[in-house]
DNA sequence: TCGAATTTGTGCGTATGTATC
DNA sequence: GGATACATACGCACAAATTCG
C-alpha cells in the first residue's frame, strides 16, 4: 500500500458501494463471492473478506451462509411532518401526517400510573417519584408498526381531570394540545430533539426490524407558558422515515 | 469452536466489554494490547484482533496507532440548536450554535463549480446538469471533526455576484441568509430533514469513527419566496450530537 | 436421496508499514 | 534509535449452510 492511497480493502468497497447506489447492483441481486472478488480486484481473501465487512456494516448488503452476499432494498424514506403550524381540528402531530399522507393510520394505546423516573422527572420539571401518567403507544401504518412511542403527564396536572387518560373520553386520541386546552392549560410551544442510535432489540421486534438497524429517536415535550405539561419518547425506523421541519426564517 | 458455543472473538469481546462497563477499565485507560490478549485469553492474534475490532464497531474503545487501544468516555450528547428564529447578526446556524455553547469552531471548506446531480436538481428545482457551486465543509470542535456539510447553490442564482464563493470575500463564512441578502435575494423559511443510517467509511473516517457507526443527516433547504436557493446535507455523528427543535404551538 | 461444489463465517500464523513512546 | 502497538495484508484451513445436479 503506497503513501496516500486508501487501504485496499476500502478502495474495494467503494467500488461495489458505487455498482450498488448506481443500479448495477440492484436490490435482491448477488454480490461477487468473496473467491471471485479476489479475483476480479487482485487481492487477497483478507481484503475481500473486509470489504463485504465494510459493506454490510454500512447496511448496503446482507451476508447468507452458503448462500451468497446480497444487496438490500433501500425503502424510500417517507416523510414525518413536524411543523411549528398546527390546524385548529382536533389532531396530534402523527394523525396529521397519517390524515395528509392519505394513510390507513391505526394505533394501540395503554396508560397506567407509577413514579417519574429521574430522566422523565427533569424533562417534565417535577421531582423524581411524582406521580404520572405513561401512555405506550403503537402506531401502525397499514397493519404494519412503524412507530413506538411512549408518553409521560404528571399527575398534578391531570389527575382528577377527564383528560387524566390520554386516549379516554370524549377527548380521546386527540392530542395533547386540545386535551390541555379542555383543563384550560394553554399549550404554546414544544421542544424536539431528534437523534439515532443502533435500535434495541425489543424496538425492532415490535416494529418488525433487524437487530443491528437504526431508529430515531425523537423526545418531545409540549410547554404551556414554560412549564412542561407532557414529554414523549417516540421511536421510529430510521431506514423508513424521515423527519421533517418547515420552519420560518426571521 | 465446539457446537453452541459463540466464536472466540466474541467471547473474548463479552468479557472485555463486561469490565467497561462495570467499571474495571474506566475510561481513558488503555486495553490489553493484542499481544497481551492473545497471552491471556489463549487465544490466536486475529481473534484478539476481531475482539477489539468490535468493541470499536460499539463504540466504547477506540484504538490510537501506536499507543495502545482505550477506552472511550461515554459520549453525553450534545444539542444542535435549530430554531425558526435566528438573530440579526450575520452568523450561520451552526456557528450560532457554537458561540452559544462557548466552543471553539473552526472550519474548512472546498467549493467548486459542477453539474447538478438528479437529486440535487430536484432539491434545488432546476433542471439535473444545471451549474450548481459544490461547497464541502469539514466543521471542527477544539480540533476533532464534529460535522461534515455538503452545500449545492445554483450558479444561476449566485454566478457572476459577489457572494458566488460561499467562503470568499467580505460576507465569506457569514451564513446563507446574509449573503444571499447581499444580492437581494430575501430568505424567508427553511426545510430541513433528518434522517439517520450507518455511515460510510468515509465519512467516518473524516469524523473520527469506524464503519457501521449511526450518523445523522439533515437536509437542509434554504427558500425565498417558495424558490430553493441553497440545499445542503449535513452529516453527524450520532452517538456525540442531537438536532434540537423550539417551535411555538399555533 | 445423495453427494459434490460453492459460499460465508470463523480461525490461525505470519509479514510489513507506521505511529507512538 | 529501539521497543511497542495498532493497522493492513497475504495465504491457508475448516465448519456450517446452501445450492444444484
Amino acid at each position: 500500500m503506497a503513501f496516500g492511497e486508501q487501504p485496499a480493502y476500502l478502495r474495494v468497497a467503494s467500488d461495489l458501494r458505487e455498482k450498488i447506489v448506481n443500479g448495477a447492483l440492484p436490490p435482491h441481486t448477488r454480490l461477487p463471492s468473496q473467491a471471485r472478488i479476489r479475483k476480479d480486484y487482485g487481492v487477497s481473501d483478507t481484503v475481500a473478506l473486509e470489504a463485504r465487512k465494510v459493506l454490510m456494516a454500512e447496511g448496503l448488503v446482507e451476508g447468507r451462509s452458503g448462500s451468497g452476499t446480497y444487496v438490500r432494498e433501500r425503502p424510500v424514506p417517507r416523510r414525518i411532518a413536524r411543523s411549528g403550524y398546527r390546524p385548529p381540528s382536533g389532531a396530534s402531530p402523527f394523525r396529521q401526517e397519517q390524515a395528509e399522507a392519505g394513510a390507513r393510520g391505526t394505533w394501540e394505546s395503554r396508560s397506567e400510573q407509577g413514579e417519574a423516573p429521574p430522566e422523565i422527572a427533569v424533562r417534565l420539571g417535577i421531582a423524581p417519584g411524582d406521580r404520572v401518567m405513561r401512555t405506550r403507544y403503537v402506531f401502525r401504518d397499514g397493519g404494519e408498526p412503524m412507530m413506538l412511542s411512549t408518553s409521560w403527564e404528571a399527575l398534578a396536572l391531570t389527575g382528577r381531570t377527564p383528560v387524566m387518560l390520554p386516549e379516554e373520553g370524549p377527548l380521546g386520541g386527540c392530542g395533547v394540545v386540545e386535551r390541555m386546552a379542555a383543563i384550560d392549560i394553554v399549550v404554546d410551544n414544544v421542544l424536539e430533539e431528534v437523534g439515532a442510535r443502533p435500535g434495541l432489540a425489543e424496538e425492532l421486534l415490535a416494529l418488525g426490524g433487524v437487530p443491528g438497524h437504526v431508529v430515531m429517536v425523537l423526545e418531545r415535550t409540549y410547554y404551556a407558558s414554560g412549564r412542561p405539561v407532557e414529554t414523549a419518547d417516540v421511536v421510529v425506523p430510521a431506514d423508513r422515515y424521515r423527519i421533517a421541519y418547515h420552519l420560518s426564517v426571521k
